[in-house]
DNA sequence: TATGAATGAGGATTCATTCAT
DNA sequence: AATGAATGAATCCTCATTCAT
């Protein structure tokens, strides 16, 4: 509509996109400004107007991945177990789409150790993870539909089963299917604290 | 036989153990060959004696990284679940002191995708790892001690835990104690298959 | 006489204006032309409109500094020894409060070997100054306030006094006040040659 | 006499050397460290073991271009107004020798301002030359062959002299002779500071 | 075996300059 | 007149790798 339209506010995503494509081939260590800008179908130089160095480029790209991390929500009247199971499906899909990517997951938890930005970024993601699964959890206790029991040792049992089958997954990607052993893990876990009736 | 003993042979140990060193402390893209010709206390030219380039000092690395995996093993007259809980306890005391070289473990997993010399060398790992794992579940179920099941699919579970744990517990290391998570975890999973006698 | 005044005259001051003070901050190397631009509310682009490039810019404003040098001037009746007297001052207090400029000063100065159109305006200006100041010691000479003696070969001597004090009071001037040193010199300079009546 | 001979220290004033030659001749912020290597036959890294950067390189040509000044020296039984004659022709033929670098001098002047390090190497230069000349002065004025005096105003006014017909002459070499300048300007301060004997 | 010197190839970053609006 | 977006061409600097001894 505007005389100019804003394209400025495109390129952000576009950069980003084109980084995770870029990144996720060639890792990031061996992929340049160049190999990004080339992907982006920009100029290199334009590339430093959005991002002031190559560490904040992989920085904001670290936001935007692990912020897409799809939570567990229960909805309005829904049963706990019914929601996890759900999410156990929905995860195990969107992972097994985006299975490229995963070793760029890998990478940047890499960088916890030696960069400092990146560590508070993935912590506070997986603590918003965690606290998100313990609260349906803990609402499965209150309403008696899941045994009383450590929601927070449970939780995080979850989330390492899911990311371990995502690394074992990622190196044999033939060997199973990532979705359905979302889907037993979330079984196994669900069994052993459902009320018995 | 040769009147000061060959050297040499100690050097490739020497040089990985420097490498993983400085690897695990800025990363293995951040670090350059200077960096662990200074850690092991050598020329950078003596490194090129012992490995071809760097991409070969990695494989090397990931080799010797990937075949340190404490395997499963059951000992004469020992039950299998006990060979197991000993075993889970083992490797979490080992991975907790070995913090450190968690964060190069995923570097070297990210390659999988690009660099096919250590996509097999770590493919071969876990294969080694859950085939081991899974002979002694399949043990364990022959003289039923454990009900039967599928042993590759509880395997898989297991590693997928332990690497998952890994993963968190690089990320928050102060938030639990991993050698107790590793415990608990096999725990979990034995008590799902140990035959109610 | 057009509704809005044209800005346009007023640009290019502004951007030479612009220039200096952040060429004397930064020193010219290492001066964008964003720096201008940013430094004049300006952008960019706009700059380009006045001044083809920066080097166009930079002789522009080498032009405007050295045509800025107050020349000796002999007002009518006056003894030459007064306006000389008066003209040192002038520039002693001149410089003193431009002294953030006497380092672009010396840049610009530098320029003269590798830049043609530089060496011409710099050359035409110290010609002129010293020709300026020559004719007043001419004019003190032939009305006999002065001895008889070379006048070039003294505005040369005055004028590397100067330049020379600007040079030393630039680079440490909390050691002496440059105004009183102009004064002194003139002084001196003075004493040598007026006529004993 | 050793079998490898330390090509090494030669390295420091051989790449000084040549980035001298092309500073002079291009400016300081127009020439790059490949035309230095170039001009060094070096390559470019190898620039890079001896200065971190060209900053560092710059500020060590400062330190041995200022660090060249000749200073005023007395010999034994030598008449002060002998030694101080000396030294000026002895200057003036090294700089007129050196005129290619005079530009490199100025530019290195402008540094001043942004650049501490210059600053206190250039300040330390001008304050040991200053002394240098003050001292000859002052003994003069003890053995009675000069008339007390300022010796810090005197010694000054000749460094701006000297300085001053640099730049004049930098500026303007075909004008007039740079040693002739200096002796004459010599002259000019001792006769008047010279006992009548 | 061992190493300090040396470098080619490249990678991150910058900047003068232009273009579309 | 004015500007934000865009870029090609450097420029600084690094590093895996090789060479001479």
């Amino acid at each position: 509509m505007s005389p100019r339209p804003d394209v400025s506010a495109q390129r952000i995503p576009q950069i980003l996109q084109a980084a995770a494509i870029v990144f996720a081939q060639k890792g990031m260590g061996r992929t340049t400004m160049s190999d990004i800008a080339d992907e982006a179908k920009l100029s290199k130089a334009l590339l430093y107007k959005y991002f002031e160095n190559k560490e904040n480029l992989i920085l904001a790209l670290c936001t935007s991945i692990f912020s897409q991390l799809s939570l567990p929500d229960r909805k309005e009247e829904q049963l706990c177990s019914v929601a996890l199971k759900e999410w156990a499906d929905n995860c195990g899909r969107e992972i097994a789409a985006a299975r490229n990517y995963i070793g760029l997951g890998f990478e940047l938890v890499a960088l916890v150790r030696s960069d400092e930005n990146v560590r508070l970024v993935i912590r506070k993601a997986y603590a918003d993870y965690a606290k998100a699964l313990e609260d349906v959890i803990l609402l499965g206790i209150k309403n008696g539909e899941f045994n009383p029991g450590d929601a927070a040792v449970l939780a995080r049992s979850v989330i390492a089963q899911f990311e371990g089958l995502n690394l074992i997954w990622f190196v044999e990607p033939e060997k199973f299917s990532l979705q359905k052993s979302y889907g037993q893990a979330m079984d196994v876990m669900l069994n052993g604290i459902i009320s018995a009736s």
